[in-house]
DNA sequence: TACTTTGACTATCTTTGACTTTCAAATATT
DNA sequence: AATATTTGAAAGTCAAAGATAGTCAAAGTA
């Protein structure tokens, strides 16, 4: 019986829930004592069921203490956000990069400001590597920076 | 319970807001005396909290009579991007980056929402590749962005 | 086969203490 | 009186130990 990760999950998701502002804060080695389990299961269960994908941003920081924070990023299906988020896949070019950007301030989901702000970011400029790990690193950045929009919405 | 860094910065912050001009001296022996730890403690929280990087400027004097000062800096918002611009140099990790994004913050050169969006574009998450590597494109992306706000001011 | 669990090893952040350096005032020397 | 030396009072440095969290691959399970 996998169990031991559902519980793992649901205990946080009910610890979640009784947040106000869709913030925890755990020590994962009292996480894991209390489960009986290594430490290192706490991130496997983080890192399953508690992904950017599925609509949630981990945070930790490690030595004396530390922490590790989930907050959940309110996530509707039809988004738009959503959509891009998929479109960008694993891999993105500059100039589909700088067309998704001009879109979301066209939808004025971002400002002009914080629209040349990304683009400066995903500048190839910046990336001196071959085109596919570039393009790859790229699609990373893109979706960090849209994933902390879903962020900033949600709260 | 690393609770002691946090505490002394804090302490240092709210008499530094006491003060006129932004400056602070302070004994480091009383100081480490009053939260009762080891005296480099005091070093410690300076090197790491009162930085460059996040805008503090510190000097000190040995001997009897000997003292730590501690100043804000504030320049204005032009010589703080140049001046940050070069702070980065060409490698920059992402604790250092996120001071200075942080710092850019505090000075409402950026609001809340940028200050996310610029530091989800410089996480390590996002660029897989060797620390060394990393830290040069990390320092390319933060100085593209920061380029991209100094543009946006003279226009 | 795919998912889960564990543990050894690594990375990062904090705290402490032994040892070093610097400075000003007091004292000694010329 | 002027200069040199000593002394004690700071602050600085650095490495070791402690406290967390992360990674990755091997072993277990469904």
């Amino acid at each position: 019986m996998s169990k031991l990760s559902n519980a793992i999950e649901s205990f946080i998701k009910k610890m979640l829930q009784n947040t106000e502002n869709q913030t925890l804060e755990i020590r994962r080695n009292e996480l894991a004592d209390y489960f009986s389990c290594a430490p290192s299961q706490i991130n496997y269960v983080l890192s399953t069921r508690f992904s950017i994908h599925k609509g949630y941003y981990v945070e930790s920081r490690r030595g004396g203490g530390g922490y590790i924070r989930i907050t959940k990023i309110s996530i509707d299906e039809d988004d738009l956000l959503h959509t891009i988020f998929r479109i960008i896949g694993n891999s993105i070019s500059q100039s589909k990069s700088e067309d998704i950007i001009e879109r979301l301030r066209e939808e004025e989901v971002i400002s002009d400001r914080e629209g040349e702000i990304m683009k400066a970011a995903v500048n190839k400029k910046n990336l001196n590597l071959p085109v596919a790990a570039r393009d790859k690193i790229r699609a990373n950045i893109l979706k960090a920076m849209i994933a902390c929009l879903m962020r900033q919405k949600s709260e």
